[in-house]
RNA sequence: GCCCCCAUCGUCUAGUGGCCUAGGACACCACCCUUUCAAGGUGGCGGCACGGGUUCGAAUCCCGUUGGGGGUGCCA
């Protein structure tokens, strides 16, 4: 438990997903926890009632496990509750308000935008400051923030100058005595000795606020560093409602984790050289804040299949069977599946694409898409070759190469090449114009099914209506 | 409105005063390979927002403009 080492901390609250951009700063906090020899302390913020669900405490959890940041990892601290901490939240306020750091206020929300709309000053105006309130019903804390400048030193920004004149006395506790976000998130903060504050940088103007509760609780502020945000193609804050934001919804798709963890880490920041595609050893020894872009990055999902497409085709082939496996329904044959699987694992971006590139060949019957059957026999030789082929496939041997051997002579004799003859033959027995190659498919289908489904589309018209 | 942050190809980035005729990746285009589709290979398209300085020399430093973003709750 002890440990001399830095200690940062990944502070979420609560919200029913785990969103990407989360995802990427408790990563950033957990590289520099590990290659310092620190720790990382998961705090979930669930001071909020409307926020306050266990079981999403068991999806950020389990979340985190999924990029690579385990409970079970020793640099790993926590998760402490927020909401168990309120006594000391409470206590640090009174004692502010005893030292006389802070002071009640009566106004409501409503007299306070009121005043502020007279002046033609927004924010609260300090109305309270000198009238010796006391606690009561109603009664809110506020900090009485010092006149002058404050300093923030910030690892990725430098150094950030606040005018107090711009800051206005914040609320600290509630009406109801409750504490808020920056009291609670300071005193944990102090309580749990956290030395670097790594967050978004949405976080950036309530660092002037933090860095004032530090000091008046008598405290030296942490290390701050505060990291741009992720953005969509409009280039606004990456939202729940506007974007696909949760991790898991990724992680559903069939994207993996070393792929997301590796696309994350390339938002914002880059590993040396000329290639992205790096091990996470590699990405935690070479991390660092200073190195931290400081202009939003777009999160695109476009690049994200990429990079999933090169860790499915980098997986040892027998490692992408078992994988696969979690993939594909349970009653698929595992064997048929591993005599094909090096054709499908250079062939999908996303391991949900697995599933539907071969399912044909889990399958007695086929459903032919009428689109790529109509377009298929357009061609003049198409039902010929098709018809042709189903008879020498009666004889012939049944491999691979024979099977493109044969219909390769065959379609010579209709003055096509084999690219042109093997469509039709593909469409009657896959049921689409695309998918892994041909030869190797019919081979592992079985002469029979293949037959009897060759003879089942040519009783069909050159011209299908499409379903819908 | 006010406060703060930011600005290199469409996108993510390398670049920290001369190695830059600005490098890589994704996307896009072409060609090669090829049984469809991929994968792979080769090549191409494409950028230092603008204007002033500083300097022998600026993508790199300073100022301004413009343009983005974040914040502005008795949410976190």
């Amino acid at each position: 438990m002890s440990s001399s080492g830095p200690r940062f901390r990944f502070a979420p609250s609560p919200t029913g997903y785990f969103h990407v951009g989360g995802a990427r700063t408790a990563l950033y906090n957990w590289a520099l926890a590990k290659r310092l020899g620190g720790r990382f302390v998961l705090r979930i913020e669930d001071t909020d009632e409307a926020r306050n669900r266990p079981e999403w405490t068991t999806g950020i959890i389990d979340a985190l496990a999924w990029i690579g940041i385990s409970t079970e990892d020793p640099a790993f601290e926590g998760p402490y509750f927020q909401s168990e901490y309120a006594s000391a939240h409470i206590a640090a306020a009174e004692r502010l308000y005893e030292s006389g750091l802070a002071y009640y206020c009566d106004l409501t929300s409503e007299q306070i935008q009121e005043r502020a709309k007279a002046s033609g000053t927004p924010g609260y105006d300090g109305y309270s400051r000198d009238r010796g309130l006391g606690p009561g019903p109603g009664h809110v804390l506020r900090f009485r923030v010092p006149s002058g400048q404050t300093v923030v030193n910030d690892l990725v920004r430098g150094t950030v100058e606040f005018d107090s004149a711009h800051v206005e006395d914040f609320v600290l506790l509630r009406g109801n005595g409750t504490p808020m976000f920056l009291l609670a998130n300071v005193v944990d903060d102090m309580a749990m000795q956290i030395t670097h504050v790594v967050r978004a940088e949405e976080h950036l103007p309530n660092t002037p606020k933090q860095q004032m509760l530090w000091e008046a609780l008598g405290a030296d502020p942490p290390v701050w560093a505060h990291v741009p945000v992720l953005v969509n193609e409009q280039r606004k804050k990456l939202s729940k409602r506007r974007d696909k934001v949760a991790l898991e919804q990724y992680r559903a798709e069939g994207y993996l984790a070393d792929a997301m963890v590796n696309y994350l880490m390339t938002l914002g920041w880059a590993p040396s050289g000329d290639t992205e595609i790096v091990p996470w050893a590699q990405i935690q020894e070479a991390f660092r804040l200073e190195d931290v872009n400081h202009a939003p990055a777009f999160f695109d999902v476009k690049k994200l299949t990429a990079f999933n497409g090169d860790y499915i085709r980098m997986m040892p082939p027998e490692v992408f069977v078992a994988a696969a496996s979690d993939w594909i329904p349970a009653e698929w044959d595992r064997d048929v599946f591993t005599r094909v699987s090096d054709l499908v694992q250079t062939r999908v971006a996303t391991m949900t694409e697995i599933a539907t590139m071969v399912d044909f060949l889990f399958t007695d019957t086929v459903d032919i898409d009428p689109a790529s059957w109509n377009k298929t026999m357009k061609a003049s030789e198409a039902r010929a070759v098709l018809s042709d082929a189903a008879k020498v496939y009666e004889i012939c041997q049944w491999d691979t190469a024979s099977l493109k051997n044969e219909l390769e002579m065959l379609g010579e004799s209709h003055g096509v090449k084999l690219g042109k003859a093997q469509a039709p033959v593909r469409v009657a027995v896959t049921g689409r114009s695309v998918g892994p190659p041909l030869f190797e498919s019919l081979e592992v289908l079985g002469r029979e099914a293949v037959l009897a489904r060759m003879r089942a589309a040519l009783e069909l018209p050159d011209s299908l209506a499409a379903d819908e």
